[in-house]
DNA sequence: TTGTAGGCGTTATCAT
DNA sequence: ATGATAACGCCTACAA
């Protein structure tokens, strides 16, 4: 029993409940139980509670998640997966999540994948070995094949933000109809030209609002024509670009619809700069509805998504899975409502 | 050595190196030995290595981090703390943050803090029970007094964002001397009189702006007028608010600085609605250059600060001080350069 | 009410 | 080159 001073030699050790237990002249056990959340019902007389609670605090001891976790096989920590944090799309559902894990005592492990297969499938390799409680995979991981198995038999639950094959809880926006809706505003409207700025075929979020465009083309007897349709990355820059070749093309547009508001917010610059009024020469639509979008001039007609729930819904989701209440196999996804938000950036098309 | 079993009656276990022992024929030293980084230079035999990574990968075997971690008392896990991932600023941070800090092998755990003192405490407690190897404070802790000793006790490295009293490394954007240079080009171009929507007095980052607002005045022999100065949020909102107010005061004032871009997209907004032309009647200037900064209608001026640069220079800070590469002693702060970017929101009063 | 001791899954040390 | 085994820090039957 000698050998317990081993390590004491170097940097001086972290407190451990040994070290607590020695200090107030007790067993391990004992303060354990004094320390556990539920001590007040269980068997330890208050005042040895209380002594040990006060060697505790005198030590500045804290307990060791580690050793806790591999005990009692959770670690009430989730992993967090999204394509990119940048992207404003997303710190609103982070924020989400983050309120709701908070709230049920979890911590959280955040990914970005910048929708890289290999990215993603190192962290989810990582989030297992971590021994994360549940994963949250909130985009990027449309066109990527999830072993869910490696997660089954880890006990590791699984949910994810939008549309995707695999099979686990999932709450979605819809896209599609969302996509369909805003591109339907501007053909009732009149429009019979309107032009699509999208984003990266990567996303599904982006493609799913490509195809609801095409619906409404469709629904309305409008024809698609390839030349309408720009793409380019997610920001101002590439709405700026776009929108400025759309216009210099032979018999333009006259409503441009845009894959998100800051595309948008680049395409109103666009057309500012060459002088074309918006809405009156031409309308254009953004999508998310973020903050700014009502403060640029004219304010923006766009869709809004419900980012935050998104974050809450989801996490609640992986929560009541983890908590077993929900069924093993695949719930119904849980789909938000989206709404189109009409501002002042569509009119009529010209006459 | 029959209990082993013990476990195998609920739900199947998860697999562990004994299983992979078990499986291969070997002992569980040869399989630590066979997966771990460096097993090329260890004493194995290729052939022996080569089996228990088939029998590994076969068993879809996955290390145990926390094992791992509770014997090296380290955890490849590093705590980082926002006020607000929602607020635009953070997500550039955390993203730099994660790049380096994911390219050197560490995982991220993510808290906000809203800055609320409590908050902040609650999620450090946890973070050194969960014996993170470090911890990056990012803000919204200015006015917390922090408890260093409990993260010295838990060898912890700390790195803060901002100026803080805490003895640590830190890496800090001069707030001051951007206030006062944004400023200094408005009385540069002969307003007089220079109003500030400054943001809540909970955050050093945005009393250093004011300070620095108070300074340019004062090199300027321009009179700091309380009634020129408005509070809010850092949201469009409140810049759509208070610019309202500010123009609609006796005497009202030629130039607005504005605390963030988001306060200054609302002045802006709020100008445009009162046919208040900018900037030939009112100058208005940002902070923080975001996306959008340039994209807004007229572009506005405002003050770079480098946000990604920020996050990966502390990581930076943190790996290198927990690779024991920095001083035990407080290493002088790294400061950021900040610069002002001069576009159209801003011209001579008028006359 | 309190103490003893086994084991969670690793890695590292010491044998062999 | 491989194997047995002792920690890491904690919780929880079970014993006292």
């Amino acid at each position: 029993m000698a050998e317990r001073s081993r390590r004491r030699q170097g940097g001086r050790r972290t407190v451990s409940i040994r070290d607590v237990a020695e200090a107030a002249g007790v067993s391990v056990a004992t303060v354990s139980r004094a320390l556990s959340a539920d001590s007040a019902s269980f068997h330890i007389r208050p005042e040895t509670r209380q002594h040990v609670l006060e060697t505790s605090a005198a030590l500045g001891y804290r307990p060791n998640d580690l050793a806790r976790a591999l005990l009692q096989q959770r670690t009430s920590v989730i992993g967090v997966v999204v394509p990119d944090i940048s992207n404003p799309f997303y710190p609103d559902v982070v924020r989400g999540i983050e309120d709701v894990a908070s709230a049920a005592g979890y911590r959280m492990i955040l990914c970005n994948t910048d929708r890289e297969p290999d990215r993603l499938n190192k962290y989810l390799e990582t989030l297992v070995s971590s021994r994360v409680d549940g994963v949250l995979i909130a985009g990027g991981a449309a066109d990527t094949p999830i072993d869910v198995d490696i997660f089954a038999r880890y006990h590791t639950k699984v949910v994810v933000v939008g549309r995707h094959d695999v099979e686990c809880p999932s709450v979605q926006l819809d896209n599609v109809a969302a996509g369909a809706a805003i591109t339907a505003h501007l053909a009732g409207l009149g429009h019979r030209r309107i032009a699509l700025i999208a984003g990266p075929e990567g996303s599904r979020t982006m493609r799913d609002r490509f195809e609801g465009y095409r619906t409404a083309l469709r629904e309305h007897g409008l024809p698609f024509d390839e030349a309408l349709v720009g793409r380019g990355e997610l920001d101002e820059a590439a709405g700026y670009r776009v929108a400025g070749e759309l216009t210099t093309m032979d018999n333009p547009p006259t409503g441009i619809v845009t894959v998100n508001d800051r595309m948008a917010v680049g395409a109103l610059a666009a057309l500012h700069d060459q002088g074309i009024a918006v809405p009156h020469q031409v309308s254009v639509t953004g999508f998310d509805d973020v903050s700014f979008a009502s403060y640029v001039r004219p304010k923006l007609t766009t869709v809004a998504v419900p980012t935050y729930r998104v974050g809450t819904t989801a996490a609640e989701l992986l929560i009541s899975s983890l908590r077993g209440e929900v069924e093993r196999t695949t719930s119904e996804p849980v789909v938000l409502p989206t709404e189109v938000i009409i501002r002042d950036s569509c009119a009529p098309p010209p006459a």
